[in-house]
DNA sequence: AGACTTCCATATTAATTGGTCCAGAAATTA
DNA sequence: TAATTTCTGGACCAATTAATATGGAAGTCT
């Protein structure tokens, strides 16, 4: 965008994926500014304000470069090219595999980024918490969607689903920062989606109305 | 125990409990001193540094508290008096009423209580990550001792149901602070705990060994 | 060229962080 | 009462926090 002026000397875009493993890692208040100059080529707090505006604003764009990239394995949920089935499996399992990868921080940015936060900087707080909303009823479309199309028979069961599902997807941010593997959590999600085929109208494998 | 000099003139125990519900609310790193001494009734540093030594001495007094107070919700996963499927299900929604409950903040200390951290608080963090991984063992135990004495088929997908249910337990921390209520927490063991009862060796609702 | 724009380095801001120290007050014990 | 013990209030500490101000260097565009 910059066209005159002497051009920035430092990369933006690797500052602004630097900023992301370190607020990935220690959260949204531990991160300083000393460690975020640092983390971008020890620039002065002049360049940093100039490029970012503020901490917080820096934050945001985090966010905003996080959803578009390793938080897209959250994108099946919006894709209704896909079985609800189908969309909700690959997000478990792409979540899974993203969070425990060894390339970056473990657990999600958005789960964990500000779980630890004094008063002043609720607005982070509940940056991240909208975002975990906008999940929650991806999940919960899904399902429903499920039982429009008669995938899913409605019942207690289908009706607490979502639930289960938000409970669990946000469980593996937990286990994979405490060093649970990929390939667990993978197990994991197999036996997970039991819960979903025995409610199926149609089972693929145990065909049966399994009431508790 | 202090039998001579001038008595202390606040309440240590009211201090544990207040230092609790701020830890518990925002976190180790995010709570200052000053909130901490603020929430004891104003006292001077000097008064706190005497009791309680520094910072993370007295968090690790509120762990403590905790632990024998709230944290006993799991107290039934290593009480082998209880059937392990009854000592996870009181467990579980012991947990989810705890945790959902409006007299304190929501969710687990244990889980939340320093899950943003600089590196030179690291050893707080380790503190509540060994805590953690005994809730694991206990968890484990009791799906093994399940198996040992026959409550449980032995079976790949036994083998993952620890890892799935610590997923679960650990994922209603998120949720119950996000402000899912226990009723709903509650329905969703209800569902979850069907995993267990499709792997059990004699059904007590649903007969049928169901394979993916 | 030369005007203009934008950058960076250094110094500095006020506020807050966790923590220490000392003098005096208050209670207990002998 | 006297000696002892332990508390409290307030001043004070160095270090760190996020954020600004200034002045000059380094570019771009006409």
């Amino acid at each position: 965008m910059a066209r005159t002026g002497r051009p920035r000397e430092f990369d933006r875009d690797r500052a602004i994926e630097a900023a992301t493993a370190l607020f990935w890692a220690q959260g949204y208040e531990p991160t300083s500014l000393t460690q975020l100059k640092a983390s971008m080529g020890n620039i002065s707090p002049a360049s940093f304000y100039a490029a970012f505006g503020s901490k917080e604003a820096l934050f945001r764009e985090v966010v905003q470069h996080y959803l578009a990239t390793y938080g897209q394995v959250m994108a099946p949920l919006w894709d209704e090219s896909l079985s609800p089935r189908e969309a909700i499996e690959r997000t478990l399992r792409g979540s899974a595999r993203m969070q425990s990868a060894r390339a970056h921080p473990a657990g999600c940015l958005v789960v964990s980024g500000a779980s630890n936060c004094s008063p002043e900087n609720e607005p982070v707080q509940t940056l991240l918490a909208a975002e975990r909303q906008r999940t929650r009823a991806g999940i919960r479309a899904c399902v429903e969607r499920a039982i429009a199309i008669g995938e899913l028979k409605a019942s207690a069961a289908t009706d607490i689903l979502p639930d289960i599902l938000t409970i669990f997807f946000h469980g593996m941010t937990c286990e994979a920062r405490d060093g649970m593997t990929s390939k667990k959590l993978d197990a994991a999600i197999t036996s997970l989606l039991t819960l979903w085929d025995v409610n199926a109208v149609k089972p693929g494998a145990g065909k049966r109305s399994q009431k508790r």
